[in-house]
DNA sequence: GCCGTTTTCGGCCCGACTGTTTTCAGTCG
């Protein structure tokens, strides 16, 4: 675990136990603390080093010296402390609808101290004898406990996407509805989503949620209620529709949309500003009067701001940059000109023929398309080889004459071995218009042999672009550790661009990642990786990662036309 | 514990819902 992992973890769980202990604020103190470094591009152990932790915003005297202690002795005493005072396993509050103050009770109470103690208490009817319990408490603790022990319940937004989408046609496609909107992080298109959102507006309520609750593919109704029912479809997330009044559906949609940091600092504003903001609208102090609710437009705009995009809502500086004029104008899907990273059939693992990523391209009207096969690993047979490349290169540009209105770009996904060379020699590396270079093997290099790694790959002339620079593959394997500081500045000293990979299992770059590169000045690509058909729809999501992490169109390589990409490839 | 175009001390977002209570505490988003 990177040490910087370490502290977010140690400082989450102080707050943790903070909470049950029934202390205020220093929890919260705490988790902004742990947030501000989780989202820390720079080492952390650099900024300690060089005595800057108290920049850090959030971390004040106090929490710079345990972040200290925790960097030089990889614990904390405060935390041994806390733990021996209260032994409950944090785990205990991710359980739905068990929080800081019931956890307390029934440790004081029963002397329970774990999840397993607590599903035992409950199935025995310990739990519905304490007092502020009842059994509707037991049946909704043994429910969030089934939740947490099936895992943490998030899905890829790739998997969500499409059920969302149909579940909304489904409203709006029954005339019941008259605005219907989704809101949450969905709206926010993070990529791990919980559950979804969606926010409407409806003449006929009742009619209208009887609807909601039997659409094809619900498998149970959580709850129905006039203005909320929440349902699970037979994929098993869960969906949840709120149904407002139309003058207040702006505020009501910025309230849904979150993030609630975002919607903190919000309110926060509002209220310096001699506002009130909720749910319902944005209200003039005293006189109570409703300044704005029916569009959400107007509830930034009254608050001086112009309006964010849902991606950017995350409290990373949008609100301010809002205030300022100084919002990015983010990246659309139609600025994307072509796909710069896919597979052919001759990488051994792709199934896309080429005559078939011919016709995908068109059909999205790409002007052009790299088709990056990749080279031979050691163990897997048929990928490009040295002797392979000018037959590969020959098909492409044949392949290319055949066809109108789009341009083949002879490509290669190469690996940068543990020493920072490539498995192509840069004689043929030479003949390929595309160069990817990415890391496949040996992850388990320390964080300077990583970063050493890709700053060689990166200072070879013919490479164009680091392939899903983390490494990390979702559920399989976390990101390996790199300095990117110095990532940053040879890739842009080098002219290499950063991919962000948009295929599910990777999504690498991640957005905060994304936004420190454009900081950076380093250029960006976006590619799907593309080795099965439906797999070049995930332009989409790279577009969502792109513009949550600030991008511009100017910030995106594959946004270029054909002319002026070639000139940025050949420099 | 942090922070300051209301403050270096005194605040720290806000409302709905639920289940348990006899008027509200706890949890959630």
């Amino acid at each position: 675990m990177s040490t910087r992992k370490q502290v977010v973890e140690i400082l989450n769980q102080v707050a943790d136990l903070l909470e049950i202990k029934g202390v205020d604020y220093k929890p919260r103190a705490y988790r902004r603390a742990a947030r501000e470094i989780d989202s820390l591009t720079e080492d952390l152990t650099d900024i300690y080093e060089e005595g800057r932790l108290e920049d850090i915003p959030s971390v004040g005297k106090n929490t710079a010296e345990k972040i200290a202690e925790i960097l030089e002795t990889e614990k904390l005493e405060y935390y041994e402390e806390l733990k021996k005072e209260i032994p409950i396993d944090p785990e205990l509050l991710k359980v739905r609808n068990l929080g800081p103050k019931k956890v307390k009770k029934i440790w004081d109470e029963l002397d329970l101290t774990s999840l397993a103690e607590l599903e035992e208490a409950l199935k025995s009817g310990k739990i519905r004898e304490i007092k502020g319990f009842g059994p509707k408490s037991e049946e909704n603790i043994l429910k969030g406990l089934k939740i947490v022990k099936e895992s943490q319940g998030k899905s890829h937004l790739s998997e969500v996407l499409p059920e969302a989408r149909r579940i909304k046609e489904g409203l709006v496609d029954s005339s019941l509805f008259d605005k219907v909107s989704f809101a949450g992080s969905l709206r926010r298109r993070k990529y791990e989503v919980g559950d979804v959102d969606i926010l409407a507006t409806a003449g006929d309520r009742d009619k209208a949620m009887d609807h909601y609750t039997t659409l094809d593919g619900v498998e149970e109704v959580l709850s129905k209620g006039e203005t909320k029912s929440s349902v699970r479809i037979k994929t098993g997330l869960r969906v949840d529709l709120r149904i407002v009044d139309s003058a207040s559906f702006g505020s009501a949609l910025q309230y849904f949309t979150g993030s609630q940091e975002h919607n903190v600092r919000l309110r926060q504003l509002a209220i310096s500003k001699g506002y009130k903001l909720n749910e319902y609208g944005l209200y003039a102090e005293e006189a109570e009067e409703k300044v704005a609710g029916a569009i959400e437009e107007e509830m930034y705009q009254k608050l001086d701001l112009s309006w964010i995009p849902p991606e950017l809502r995350e409290d990373r500086g949008e609100i301010q940059a809002a205030g300022e004029g100084e919002l990015p104008g983010l990246i659309e899907g139609d600025d994307v000109m072509g796909d710069l990273h896919c597979h052919s059939a001759r990488s051994s693992d792709s199934h896309i023929p080429l005559d078939v990523l011919v016709r995908e391209a068109r059909k999205r009207n790409y002007s052009y398309l790299a088709v990056t096969d990749h080279a031979e690993i050691s163990g897997i047979v048929g990928g490009l080889t040295d002797d392979r490349v000018a037959e590969h290169v020959d098909q492409i540009e044949s392949a290319n004459s055949a066809v109108e209105e789009l341009d083949l770009l002879a490509g290669a996904e190469v690996n940068i071995q543990p020493d920072g060379t490539l498995d192509l020699g840069d004689g043929s590396l030479k003949e390929l218009d595309v160069v990817i270079a990415g890391v496949h093997s040996h992850f388990d290099r320390s964080r300077a042999e990583m970063t050493e790694r890709t700053v060689r790959a990166m200072e070879n002339p013919n490479v164009d672009i680091i392939a899903h620079p983390t490494g990390r593959k979702i559920g399989e394997r976390g990101s390996f550790d790199l300095d990117w500081g110095k990532i940053f500045a040879r890739a842009e000293e080098t002219g290499t661009a950063l991919e962000i990979n948009a295929s599910p299992a990777r999504t690498d770059l991640e957005d905060k990642l994304i936004k420190r590169a454009k900081e950076e000045e380093v250029k960006l690509t976006i590619g799907t990786d593309s080795h099965r058909v439906n797999h070049l729809d995930y332009m989409e999501l790279g577009l969502n990662l792109a513009r949550r992490g600030w991008c511009e169109k100017a910030n995106v390589l594959n946004t270029l036309p054909l002319s002026d990409l070639r000139a940025w490839l050949a420099g």
